[in-house]
DNA sequence: GAGCGTTATACTTTGTCAAATATAACGGTT
DNA sequence: AACCGTTATATTTGACAAAGTATAACGCTC
């Protein structure tokens, strides 16, 4: 296997290009807090540091109008992290778009594929 | 106007993300390419040193089974580049792909910005 | 063969971003 | 009150990418 399969994903950041924007790496943070309930789980699962994740969440927290994630300290746990509605409304409406770029690209991303060296 | 209009522009990366891949500023050097007949000037008109430029030609042409961009040196006009075949057909895909995914998502991603800060 | 504008390539410097490290704060449980 | 696992934050270090600088090669015109 000379190369990786190409992944066929779009990937997507809004609300324009650049590192503070909602984009794939967000969205896939979102999704690992939302089942693990923890920042540092899903931060330790998804490969990165704590630091950087609660960096993101800052981020994306301060992106919208209201917190996407809310958070617990301290506690029997040790503390927690949850997603909010507005949290799970962006989830879902990303998630969404990332289907639909998908196969609305799909033909011509095959094409494409068979093109590279 | 307190913050740019969203651009509502997907950014698609192939065949997978990072640096080498082909992407919307390759894209976008493509059509300065072809519409200038110079990699010097089209990386003038980007605000891009012309070295930058010519490392991402080089990138993508290796990136493909044959070059999306051909060259010529020295001669009364010093020299020039232009698209190959290939070339235009990849930017073609690539152009359609940006489009289509655009038309796919517009309802979500109108419906996230409302949801901005 | 001198001049010109372009492509081609190496090397150095700078800037930026990620990683690592360290420490504090929180608040239930025991 | 001691403990524990989590969130919160600052600071330092390191790696890597981008930018800048420099120089060479090319080939047509004159």
């Amino acid at each position: 296997m000379p190369r990786p399969a190409p992944a066929l994903e779009p990937r997507l950041r809004f609300p324009h290009a650049g590192p503070d924007a909602f984009g794939p790496g967000k969205a896939e943070l979102l999704r690992h807090i939302a089942a693990t309930g923890s920042i540092r789980t899903a931060a330790t699962e998804l490969g990165m540091s704590y630091n950087r994740a609660w960096q993101l969440v800052t981020a994306m927290n301060a992106l919208f109008r209201d917190p996407l994630v809310t958070v617990t300290r301290g506690g029997g746990t040790g503390g927690g992290a949850a997603l909010t509605a507005l949290g799970e409304e962006v989830l879902t409406r990303y998630s969404r778009m990332e289907e639909a770029a998908r196969t609305a690209t799909r033909t011509d991303w095959l094409a494409l594929t068979r093109l590279l060296r």
